[in-house]
DNA sequence: TACAAAATTAAATACGTATACAGGGGCGGA
DNA sequence: TCCGCCCCTGTATACGTATTTAATTTTGTA
């Protein structure tokens, strides 16, 4: 059933290498032969044998692309993002799912196996030694949405959390917010303790105004929830940030649970503007994580470092900015 | 950097096919060999080249993984349990995002060059003849949430969609409501219109009932609140059957916004049981998809077509229920 | 027309691995 | 001790392609 460049090659009475030349790009092949050739295939239904090719290129134009974030809505979003803008440029997604149970070091292993030219690491919750595990093995690797580091071992694409957590506790403190709280993801997370940092930075900052801080166990619709119905069971404060916008949504739950009104009682601000903010019935006001952009630069990043392996890593930082909706009190006239 | 067999060979000082069988499973190789190979292949950080070996095995271990439902959050979950699935097989996925610019068949051709083992489809929207041109490329294929055929081209899995539209009209006349209506999704859908089949028929079965129809122009919240709000026009039914629960939330939102109490006024009953369905703030009244046991079955059956492909095409059905939750007034006491 | 240069082609080799085949050594039995 | 068998090992070849090298044709120019 498979047919090969001999069949072809044969067929068209031409030498094998004829028939290469035909369907590698800048191969220098005259009309007549290029003619004969594509007729002779098109009849055998021919089509080269990318992995056969990947032996003696080097290349094999699959990306790993490594996650351990499926139970996140945003992530589909970003697998769209990332599997359209790789396949625009003709790469192939090898998609790899980070279960507790898998061992890191045996995707790199696997990875390698399989030849990828560069990978992808896509998530905020993976501790940054992780991708630096890829590079090790000399394979080329991007990590998105990572810690930010002054003197990053590996590429790394992200918002500046501990901007965005600034910019949460301020955007809380212009509206008038006095007593503001912090409700982040798993402290296990670096994403967490960076927006953590600024929060309390920014608070610190402002005469008058206090924060309490706390961590859910997830970034889940459930963790939030629950996080904030142990909250109301004490000092509920005016206003909290929430990790990532799933969690909001679990607390917005929690408040409504409650019979507490958003956001004349309680409001709440969010990080990521998934898809689901904007949905009417929730109507989150959050802080925008710029994904597309992240990702093209990610992808591009990656290509590049295929191209060149040798570019130094550099932390490279996304801004922010805040998505106005119903969760938050509005922002005074100044 | 590449180290290869012919490397481990010449330090451990054997032959290349004695270190080749140390890594291929049921080869005679004796402990002594295989412990000094073991040796210098991790002196040297070997380890096999899986796409050099596919060339002479004619397996690759990868499969590819079709989808065009990269905007409904079920679409995670199934992504989820798909990678974990072929994980645990030693299976990888070659994730392909089918985006309306991407003509078919050029998935086709990729896949086929990079010589997936098989291919998993997986939509519940794609017209039965996509798979099948994989089956005609001679790659083993299974269409998960595929349309039901008495004679199917490809294996299909997936759920009785005629079967769930009669189970959501019988649910709903069994409650006391006798003027329902069908919110399906495109119209272009496979499964949107055996729900409707099997709605109306179920309809038509039961005096007194009467129902109506129309269509969302995808699956998609705003597709759902949008519709629903146009049918809040007219003459609203008493309780919608919405083509999946996406559709739904979109639903409940437009009522909702219309200052409607769900389920007093109008009732609402959904399809898969998406995480999200079981949220506090959403709690509906869904039809279960069984995604999981569809998903190992179609793995399953992937791997079983790749051992034999001479196996004839089946279409296999899943059992649904009615997962109870606040959308729906509640059954009558027997 | 003739010749050098350029463009095209065929043949040979390499990529990293698996496997058919044949040979070598160990073992048991006579 | 010798023979036959089995287990192991090495050699040679194949998988489908790209690329180097050498041979050939074509082109341009005088």
């Amino acid at each position: 059933m498979a047919v090969t460049l001999k069949d072809v090659a044969e067929l068209a009475g031409v030498s094998r290498s004829a028939v290469s030349r035909t369907y590698t790009a800048g191969a220098s092949v005259s009309a007549k032969m290029r003619e004969k050739v594509i007729r002779a295939a098109s009849n055998l239904g021919y089509s080269p044998n990318a992995l056969a090719s990947s032996l003696t290129t080097g290349r094999t134009k699959m990306i790993g692309l490594v996650s351990n974030n499926f139970h996140n809505p945003i992530f589909l979003e970003v697998f769209d993002l990332f599997t359209r803008g790789l396949q625009e440029r003709g790469l192939r997604p090898l998609l790899v799912n980070l279960t507790d149970e898998t061992k890191p070091q045996a995707s790199v292993q696997m990875l390698r196996q399989y030849s990828v030219d560069g990978v992808i690491v896509a998530s905020s919750t993976l501790p940054p030694g992780f991708a630096r595990a890829f590079r090790d093995a000399g394979v080329p690797v991007v990590h998105s949405f990572g810690r930010h580091s002054a003197d990053p071992a590996v590429d790394i694409l992200g918002i500046d959390n501990i901007a965005a957590g600034r910019m949460a506790a301020r955007t809380m403190i212009e509206r008038g917010y006095t007593e503001i709280a912090f409700l982040g993801g798993p402290s296990s997370a670096t994403s967490t303790l960076d927006r953590e940092k600024g929060f309390v930075t920014e608070v610190a900052a402002n005469k008058g105004v206090s924060c309490t801080t706390s961590f859910a166990n997830a970034y889940s619709f459930e963790a939030g929830r629950s996080e904030m119905q142990r909250l109301l069971c004490g000092q509920a404060a005016q206003a909290y940030f929430c990790g990532d916008d799933v969690l909001s949504i679990g607390a917005l739950s929690a408040l409504q649970s409650a019979g507490l009104r958003v956001p004349e009682d309680v409001g709440i601000i969010g990080l990521n503007d998934m898809e689901m903010a904007g949905w009417a019935n929730i109507n989150l006001t959050t802080i925008n994580n710029p994904f597309l952009e992240i990702i093209s630069a990610s992808i591009e990043r990656v290509a590049a470092l295929i191209k060149d392996p040798t570019i130094v890593p550099e932390a490279r930082l996304f801004d922010c900015s805040v998505i106005e909706r119903g969760t938050l009190r509005t922002a005074p006239k100044a």
